[in-house]
RNA sequence: GGGUAGGUUGAGCAGGUGGUGAGCUCCGCUGACUGUAGAUCAGCCGUCUUCGACUGUGGGGGUUCGAUUCCCUCCCUGCCCA
């Protein structure tokens, strides 16, 4: 039986950064790469044909909005995810375990699983590692998530730790209760931002049989130097393993080479797709708002040096209209901008990690979307 | 011309029948957003020296210690009649 996903991959002499190749049943993804987010099998307001023409060689999907609506089992009686949303390229679904961070108080955490109130009628769920990857395999992704407990980052160390282990408990029972050989499941890394928690969660998690290494519980608050020493314990803890290596939830423009240059390979985030529809434009030239009133008479592009269609075909002064008038456009047009832009950054930091310049790029971004005060390093 | 109902901060309203009208919703301005309960949320939205102060209820006048309120007059708007 083949394996349901293979990864190759380089050094770069960038830190730890690689350059790599991701292949799952569904095709073959380049790594570093972002994964647009498409909870509820959408990415919101664009096409399978949008997200190709962006540049979009994987998407993700989640377990848990999706169980609930329209349920799983209609969807693998339909054909399963791919064909239910008209995507053939690789799909990896989140297990639900940000959505027991996210909706924590609508639910109560045990060894076994969670029980919480739906967030659409209030109905009584639960939802187990097992569980879990049974959803995953009745949807049919390419790449599964184990289920895992984030918690808090403020919260007191003795509880970090305790819903870490449980990860690694629940990391046990996920492997266990898989079935389909096709498809792959990805470990998940808690702990916190204590280094020493983070090295002993690699330990754990790498010393299973995954098939992916995912670093989770970031970007949830921590500052960012906490980040980057998260990143760095987790980096040295891995060592040479050769598993590709995802953040999750990550990220805005800087925090790509920040967990570049310490071996990420996948990124998810909701945030490019999430600010586009608020109005908020990512450019080479830093953030842009086009709601604000500044942009109303000016008929020039979003971004010049973009290729997108809507800074190809639309001016700063009818996106701007299309905001105030809360035309539903104006969210296709942003969302189309801003994954252009973040999958063109990605394909710039592979470029940048194959010739040298990596370095000048992170600097440049860095300047363009300074890190907030208090932050920087 | 007569009658009648009204005139409150950009718009639409609430309130107020002698003692504190800056309250709401839009619109507008700005910010936030990181494994999506998010086409959402937050702040501001009369002026100023903004933890407060001042001004403000169509204009003018009167009564009163005090008027958005009572009286006179004028202006404007809707409706009815002529």
């Amino acid at each position: 039986m083949p394996a349901p996903v293979s990864f190759v991959s380089r050094p770069t002499g960038v830190g730890h950064a690689r350059l790599g190749q991701l292949t799952t049943p569904h095709g073959t993804i380049d790594t570093p790469a972002f994964m647009p987010v498409g909870t509820q099998a959408s990415v919101k307001s664009l096409t399978p044909g949008d997200l190709r023409t962006v540049g979009a060689q994987v998407i993700l999907a989640n377990t848990y909005h999706l169980s609930l609506r329209p349920g799983h089992d209609r969807i693998a009686r339909l054909g399963g995810l791919h064909r239910f949303m008209s995507w053939d390229g690789p799909i990896l679904t989140d297990s639900g375990g940000f959505q027991v961070f996210s909706l924590a108080h609508l639910g109560t955490v045990d060894e076994d699983g969670v029980t919480f109130a739906s967030h659409l009628d209030g109905s009584t769920q639960r939802l187990t590692p097992e569980r879990a990857v049974a959803i995953q395999e009745a949807l049919g992704s390419d790449i599964a998530m184990a289920f895992d407990q984030l918690i808090d980052a403020t919260a007191p160390r003795d509880e970090i730790a305790a819903a870490m282990e449980r990860t690694h408990r629940w990391a046990a029972r996920c492997i266990e209760a898989r079935s389909r050989e096709s498809q792959a499941l990805f470990g998940i890394v808690q702990g916190g931002v204590a280094p020493e928690l983070r090295r002993q969660s690699v330990a754990a998690i790498t010393a299973m049989p995954f098939d992916g290494i995912a670093v989770g519980g970031l970007s949830v608050g921590e500052t960012k130097q906490e980040m980057r020493d998260s990143l760095d314990a987790t980096a040295d803890a891995l060592g040479d393993d050769p598993r590709v290596r995802y953040l999750m939830g990550v990220g805005a423009p800087p925090d790509f080479f920040t967990a570049v240059e310490r071996g990420i390979d996948l990124f998810d985030c909701v945030l490019p797709t999430r600010v586009a529809r608020n109005g908020q434009f990512w450019t080479t030239d830093g953030k842009l708002n086009l709601r604000n009133a500044v942009h109303l008479d000016d008929p020039g592009p979003t971004d010049p040096d973009c290729p997108c269609e809507t800074c190809r075909d639309y001016s700063r002064a009818y996106l701007a209209h299309l905001f105030r008038a809360r035309e539903l456009l104006a969210y296709r047009l942003a969302s189309v901008h801003n994954l252009t832009y973040t999958l063109g950054l990605m394909r710039s930091i592979r470029g940048a990690l194959a010739d040298g310049s990596f370095a000048s790029l992170r600097d440049a971004v860095a300047a363009k979307y300074g890190e907030r005060r208090g932050e920087a390093e």
